[in-house]
DNA sequence: TCAAATAGCACGAAATCCGTGCGGATTGCT
DNA sequence: AGCAATCCGCACGGATTTCGTGCTATTTGA
């Protein structure tokens, strides 16, 4: 399926929102999970696990504590769409070998040269990962900003 | 998850084969489910299942009976991924709303010209699925054809 | 009449993803 | 010291999607 997972968008409305934070005004401050899961219609609970595992990925500088939270550990133009991704979906498989069109005979197919011929998919997807590696957070951004005007209630699972 | 599905995975062998089976000689024949699951380790039930989505978008042509089967309907550099992807997986949602950062004030994203901006997300999935319009079969079977030497038996699930 | 092949439908199994529960550790404020 | 807010880590049940298969009907050529 060629579709973002929810965690995904969850992590990127998060990172918009500290993008925005950053830029208006209060810069380096720490935003919480229960202020940006009162801005969207997302599981509070599964925001913060997302923003931990970007954390991770260090993505985002986490504080604990009281007046804690997230914030960007960057500049929005540096951090891609792709860096995104990998931190919350993994890595598509692209560097290694694909599923389909793999022959039984050849043993791993570590570093022989019919490797890259072997599956025209990988370009593909190679395509696809360069688009995301080429949009930034940025750019998703100063698009977005504009719809964030006012603050919405959790329709469902306000936990 | 930004990865293909088996089933268009599948798709994809088969049209390479047909389109293999075009080119080198006979062109017009009619190429059995049988026969292309004998060259790749691919389940022969699935694969028929496969080719049926296939002839249903008009991307394959179909003969019952014997010395029935399937061929292309039209030339390789005719046929794009973008369509073999919309026909086994359906078209991702790029053309109506997404699914996060829609507001529920908003009634249901109409033709509103601010929908456009509410989600960046959108463009980013229109590029990809440029990327696959601009992709044909030809540009895939082309690199792929020098693997395909051998018939390989099944390795599981020879049914 | 028979064998080969596609067409259609539907079903169980497997994998993935979503969302949540619970306890622990930090930090600032009173 | 105590308390409340917040992040951290692990793990689990349910929902959704995908995979793969079974069965039967229909068509076609020998």
């Amino acid at each position: 399926m060629i579709q973002l997972t929810k965690r995904t968008e969850y992590g990127l409305i998060a990172l918009v929102h500290l993008a925005d934070a950053a830029l208006t005004g209060r810069d380096g401050a720490f935003v919480s999970v229960r202020e940006i899961a009162e801005h969207y219609p997302v599981p509070k609970r599964l925001l913060a696990e997302v923003l931990k595992d970007l954390a991770r990925a260090e993505l985002v500088e986490s504080a604990r504590g009281k007046d804690g939270g997230y914030t960007l550990r960057r500049q929005p133009d540096q951090i891609t769409l792709a860096e995104v991704v990998a931190a919350l979906e993994g890595r598509p498989s692209i560097s290694s070998c694909e599923t389909a069109e793999r022959s039984p005979s050849s043993s791993n197919c570590g570093l022989e040269p019919v490797c890259p011929i072997r599956s025209p998919l990988h370009r593909v997807r190679e395509g696809i990962w360069g688009l995301m590696e080429r949009t930034t957070l940025r750019s998703l951004a100063q698009t977005s900003s504009l719809v964030q005007a006012g603050p919405l209630l959790q329709p469902k699972a306000l936990t």
